[in-house]
RNA sequence: CGGGGCGUGGCGCAGCCUGGUAGCGCAUCUGCUUUGGGAGCAGAGGGUCGGAGGUUCGAAUCCUCUCGCCCCGACCA
């Protein structure tokens, strides 16, 4: 049992100017965190309280699939010199020297730290497969913390990493995470859901993020409310409904006509009277290519080309030309490749590359044009546009590909679904993902199979971002007044609070029930301050514990209230019932946070 | 990195434009009263005005540089 009245739980009435969302402006004003720099905070006692309990949760269920550990978060430069991620990771890692000059990074990740223990140790296909994890803290030079705790540069993470003999162990690796996290998400109280995630340039086969709906979050995410699928819109894919083609003109080939002053899609749309679906829309980048073997990076252009009323997904375009960014052409660069100016880009009689990102332009094409007929295209002409223009007759591509992003409303990619997607806002709490023999491979990692052959294990990574679990609860369960957690998680089960501490019967009676839970094995916060009830009426709904018993002047007659956070309110219980009562509904809630083994 | 904004007691702000002894609310401390939704009265303490340089008789205020933080775009737990 702790008492308020010796503890350092500084509340504030004013969250400070500058927290924007509602999770930031309230673990500061909850007294959970204080920021010492540009995502970097301090946690203080409620709100390491908390973070400790989601720790336990993860450690719990962790240790049913798999073995802790605790690596360094400080990294000799050279493993990740093997990885090539030395100069992958850019800006985002933090480096320094060591007296000795020797370069040595914060660990923002720790596939080569765990890959190089596997391959000095990992001998036999008996001796998979292997999952280790660890909870630590991570390093990341973000260009931009934000939001509070949602965006920071040191977090807490739970990593852990997959070997297996084969793809068919890496399924059930990843399997055994998959159920593990839904697990972990569901006990710490959270409405998740998992959705299918890009894979990037990791090169992995498969990527799933755990996500939480809400505002603050910046990531954005399809779903189908008919069916179950789901999917970050890097990722997402829709049905599109067939358009109808505009009639040819003349012969059907393609014709010359003078379009002055129509740049964008809705002027070349009005012009010709057709709808935007029939106008082919250009986006030009500069696609960096990571130079191999110690060979500088290099730029090289990228035609897009979709539909008119669609948008490039920059994600979907990278994976599909292999780049490792993606900039936007410079004006000069666009007369290089097409002679033309922007608002007049077309795909005919572009010269493109054989194969990505090689001298000269690549030109990748959306596949929601294949098949069409009759449209209208810019002439790399400045004021000109071609009609009755043909993908594959009048022009080809060096690859075509789903490049587009999908908007809300469009049907569901699942067979005979039928629904209409919509996209909300959510941040990720969890990825687990399929890495494939990226860093066994190159890090030399080997185990004998049963023949006795050498071969290389497979692998898999997955993570947690505990902070995030906190945010992402208080962002789903807040009101202008403060936040509640589930029991799970709170630093606290539940608040007693004596009315008045001056008056020696409530004091003593606050004393005993408090005692008297904390016996049960609650955790339990007597508000024993001498302060006026309503000071403390508002602190205990600022700090998010779920429960608070008022003992107050009604106990003369036996009676005290119970006040349940989440839907405020409160029912006057006996005395003698209250023990059992919270337990109760402790109980009750932690049915909805329950999980089956 | 590009674009925008802000730095004045612990927190929230005013003062700056038009230079002239730094103010308000909350919080803190003392005393008395009060005690079921952030109490009242009386008194007290606390600020190199982010930092450096400059202009001026005089700078929180004007100029230059710099540091920090927040927000919007490219990354990720």
């Amino acid at each position: 049992m702790h008492r308020w009245s010796k503890l350092f739980i500084p509340t504030l009435r004013e969250a400070p100017a500058d927290a924007e969302v509602a999770s930031h402006k309230f673990l500061i004003r909850a007294g959970y965190i204080r920021q010492l720099g540009a995502g970097i905070y301090n946690y203080l006692f409620l709100g390491q309280r908390s973070l400790n309990k989601i720790i336990g949760i993860v450690r719990e269920e962790m240790d049913q699939i798999g073995q802790e550990f605790f690596l360094p978060a400080i990294l000799p430069k050279e493993l990740w010199i093997e990885s090539g991620r030395w100069s992958g990771m850019g800006d985002n890692m933090f480096r320094l020297k060591d007296r000795k000059g020797a370069d040595l990074c914060l660990g923002m990740t720790h596939e080569e730290v765990m890959t190089s223990i596997a391959r000095s140790e990992l001998r036999s296909y008996k001796q998979l497969p292997q999952i280790w994890y660890q909870i630590q803290t991570k390093f990341r030079d973000e260009p931009r913390p934000k939001s509070g705790l949602l965006r920071v540069r040191q977090f807490t993470m739970k990593d852990s990493y997959s070997f297996d003999i084969d793809a068919a162990g890496l399924d059930k690796s990843f399997d055994l995470h998959d159920a593990v996290y839904r697990k972990i998400f569901t006990r710490c109280g959270l409405k998740f859901v998992a959705v299918e995630a890009d894979s990037g340039a990791m090169g992995g086969s498969q990527s799933q993020e755990f996500m939480v709906y809400t505002d603050a979050g910046e990531d954005l995410i399809a779903s189908c409310p008919v069916c179950d699928y789901a999917a970050n819109l890097e990722k997402a894919t829709s049905r599109l409904e067939p358009v109808a083609e505009v009639e040819p003109t003349g012969d059907g080939n393609p014709e010359l006509v003078h379009t002055p002053d129509c740049a964008a899609i809705a002027s070349v749309a009005e012009f010709f009277k057709i709808s935007p679906a029939s106008d082919i829309k250009c986006v030009a980048y500069m696609g960096l290519k990571r130079g191999q073997s110690g060979k500088p990076d290099t730029w090289h252009g990228v035609a897009s080309f979709l539909r008119g009323d669609h948008q490039v997904n920059e994600t979907k375009l990278m994976g599909a030309v292999g780049a490792a960014d993606l900039r936007t052409m410079l004006p000069e660069e666009l007369e290089l490749f097409f002679k033309g100016p922007a608002g007049y880009l077309g795909p005919v009689g572009l010269k493109h590359n054989e194969k990505p990102l090689e001298e000269g332009l690549t030109v990748v094409v959306d596949q929601s044009l294949e098949g069409r007929k009759n449209l209208v295209a810019g002439a790399n002409k400045s004021d000109y546009h071609l009609r009755n223009v043909i993908p594959g007759r009048d022009f080809t591509w060096t690859l075509m590909a789903d490049i587009r992003s999908v908007n809300e409303g469009e049907a569901c990619p699942t067979d005979n679904c039928g629904g209409k997607l919509v996209v909300g806002k959510a941040v990720e709490v969890g990825h687990i993902f399929k890495l494939g023999y990226k860093y066994s491979e190159s890090m030399g990692a080997r185990v004998l199979d049963l023949n006795g052959k050498q071969v290389t294990p497979i692998m898999g990574s997955y993570g947690i971002g505990i902070e995030r679990i906190l945010t992402a609860a208080i962002e789903q369960s807040n009101d202008e007044n403060g936040f509640w957690l589930p029991a799970s998680i709170a630093p606290f089960t539940v608040v007693v609070t004596v009315t008045n501490v001056s008056d020696a019967a409530l004091r003593d009676a606050g004393e005993k029930l408090a005692e008297e839970l904390a016996a049960t094995g609650l955790d339990v916060l007597l508000d024993d301050r001498n302060e006026r009830a309503g000071v403390k009426f508002k602190d205990a709904d600022l700090v998010g514990i779920p429960y608070r018993i008022n003992v107050g002047k009604k106990v003369a007659s036996g009676f005290i209230e119970l006040v349940s956070r989440d839907k405020a309110t409160s029912i006057d219980v006996a005395l003698a019932d209250i023990v059992a009562q919270v337990k109760q509904r402790v109980a009750e809630e932690a049915l909805l946070t329950a999980v089956e083994d």
